[in-house]
DNA sequence: CTCCCGATAT
DNA sequence: ATATCAGGAG
């Protein structure tokens, strides 16, 4: 496990790599947004914006989610794939938003929560991006690369990931190390050939290490 | 834990 | 062919 020392000089590089890392989901107000992060639930936030780039066009407040046929909709969001769930949870969410919230979109990180489709990252994401509230969201990339690097265990499940940066970055600082750590873990250390041999965080990167050292095995 | 699920990269 | 993608619900 890294110390805070360690910690932070892998934030510091990563922030070299990725000054301006940002949200990447297009969206113009918090309703597009909670939806868009919704839809992004295993699947690429390129093919999201591909179909949000219409669907919002066509879809502007819940009660024009709300006026279309289930079919329909599932339709609109096909290609996103798992379409049937979220198609499901958007309608729902819709409901309730106009029900118990005016057609608004909530501003905490709980009332968040107990949207329809809207876990604990979509949450965070929701509440850091669109309200300025202080969270992390634990998404694939932030667990994978928190991993590998050290900065916590193996085995932790992701609120512990999310407990562990909490813990270890300064409050100011949970926003743009979050889409850091996701546009490091996207772009450089990727789930699938993570560019090891031109990382700056190689001589501390627990996983690193193993993997050059394999590699070197091969070569040998 | 399993299921949902199409698009894309490898 | 298969792994992976800004996960969440039952």
């Amino acid at each position: 496990m890294m110390n805070k020392k360690q910690i932070r000089f892998c934030l510091d590089e990563i922030t070299k790599m990725f000054p301006d890392a940002e949200c990447e989901l297009k969206h113009a107000n918090p309703f597009e947004l909670v939806i868009a992060v919704l839809l992004s639930a295993q699947c690429t936030d390129v093919l999201v914006n591909k179909v949000t780039a219409e669907l919002f066009k066509k879809y502007k407040t819940p009660e024009d989610y709300l006026a279309v046929s289930l079919e329909e909709l599932q339709q609109d969001i096909r290609s996103i794939g798992l379409y049937r769930n979220k198609a499901k949870n958007i309608r729902k969410l819709c409901e309730v938003l106009i029900e118990n919230y005016g057609g608004e979109v909530p501003r905490t990180k709980a009332e968040l929560e107990k949207l329809a489709g809207v876990g604990r990252k979509t949450a965070n994401v929701v509440a850091s991006v669109a309200f300025n509230e202080p969270a992390i969201a634990v998404d694939t990339h932030v667990e994978r690369v928190s991993k590998r690097l050290g900065i916590c265990r193996w085995k932790d499940s992701v609120v512990q990931v999310e407990e562990t940066l909490m813990r270890k970055v300064p409050i100011k600082e949970w926003s743009d190390t979050h889409h850091r750590l996701i546009f490091f873990g996207r772009y450089h250390c990727k789930a699938r050939n993570p560019e090891c041999p031109t990382c700056p965080l190689l001589e501390l990167c627990r996983e690193g290490q193993k993997r050059m050292k394999k590699e070197k095995e091969v070569n040998a």
